[in-house]
DNA sequence: GAGTGGTCTAGACCACCTC
DNA sequence: AGGTGGTCTAGACCACTCA
């Protein structure tokens, strides 16, 4: 009786999604069909397959031809995470600036012969006066392509990326260790050696696979945790609409 | 002439997917509108439209009502991570078992009074003979509702819950930092103490935010690196097709 | 063969944006 | 006012599953 201004899909979706996430319909139990939903709703079949697609974009149903819809079961192991190494509030101080010769784990994490010419960023994180984190950036050295100057002016590395230098399809690959400061990183953040801290080093490739980027990051507990999430919180970013 | 199988609207999704990540159309570029498509493609705009949700829901575009579709920014900072704790590979042994008086820490985050009653379950994970994690999961003690039993029966603690004894809707909270062993899980994985260790604890809440588990995860360097991906290759599990 | 989801059409009207 | 995307219809045929 009363002015329903949702989109009629959308209420569909509602309905069907409370009764997922409530636990009336558990994982594995048949949705009703498109020809009975779109019966009861009195609308088309169209409008109602938008509906389910809504859920489908939500992780919370799998469709399977000829068979029906059903509740999926939900994937618990899988986070979302967020890791920017560059909060707003930190500010950063340069410590390295240079051309060198690959590290060998660069050099491999790279793909180039060893002892090939890099670029390497040595930075540290400041929270105030302390350090929290430090990070050595290594970039493939190509005579005129991404010269230092370019990379200074962005502090953030992926930002720069993003500025069409390369193209969008861009990977990367972060990998989340702990280890002990070693003594040339506790030197650049004034910190106790062997203090313990998450090792990450982040690889970054095109599609076709060539790395074009790769990271060490030393984080201190100053610097705060990795927060990663999951469940249907989780998969709401990447969720389509329709 | 060559006989085409496909969907239309897959064979649209797919010339508009290579245009983009090719770096054709680069990140803020409209791409033609749904009549201008329709016309080319010989197809309704329905078809049209399925095509570019396709893309949506695959985060490389954006589309504004009124404007046009137009290519989305990648978001280099967001990650997907699988965590699972329990690889197929390992084994696992208990340690404890018992009812105990909540730690401050456990009582905090799940939300109880302190010193109230929880269910503690320690145990080590173990490649081969050598330890190469620890846990220690706490979940509120309710009488007759989660026992130690039906625990005991599935060591993975999300997999007890997907049994429908608690709804669908549940969120996890994974903390990541690192640590030194302390010397009661150095005992269990007889292993060196202080040894850097990536320091992790998981809450698990339902949706109405009460808290039902927490645990505390202690990764040694031989159980492996927390891998974690971003890019074009990490939206896609999240992706809708429709 | 009956029922299910997957694809597709040729229109329609609405909401929003820009000029 | 004209163009854009958002919603919706009443059908159609196809591909798949299961009895």
């Amino acid at each position: 009786m009363s002015a329903d201004t949702r989109a009629t899909y959308a209420r569909i979706a509602d309905e069907l999604r409370k009764a997922i996430l409530s636990g009336r319909m558990a994982p594995g139990d048949a949705i009703p069909t498109e020809h009975e939903l779109a019966d009861r709703y009195g609308t088309s079949r169209v409008t109602v397959r938008k509906a389910l697609n809504v859920l489908k974009g939500e992780q919370l149903t799998v469709s399977r031809q000829g068979k029906g819809y059903f509740v999926k079961k939900p994937d618990y192991s899988r986070y979302v995470m967020t890791f920017a190494m560059f909060k707003p509030e930190y500010a950063i101080r340069y410590a390295s600036m240079a051309v060198v010769a690959a590290p060998e784990d660069v050099a491999k994490a790279l793909g180039l012969p060893g002892g090939s010419d890099v670029i390497l960023i040595g930075l540290a994180v400041l929270d105030g006066a302390e350090a929290v984190a430090s990070a050595d950036t290594y970039l493939p050295y190509v005579k005129g392509f991404p010269t230092i100057e370019s990379v200074t002016h962005r502090a953030d590395y992926p930002k720069f990326v993003d500025r069409k230098l390369w193209s969008i399809l861009l990977r990367c690959e972060l990998r989340i260790g702990a280890s002990r400061l070693d003594s040339e990183h506790a030197r650049r953040m004034a910190c106790p050696e062997s203090e313990p801290v998450i090792f990450a080093r982040r690889l970054i490739r095109t599609d076709e696979g060539r790395a074009v980027g790769y990271s060490r990051y030393y984080l201190r507990e100053g610097y705060g945790e990795l927060l990663a999430e999951s469940g249907y919180t989780a998969s709401k970013p990447f969720g389509s609409e329709a």
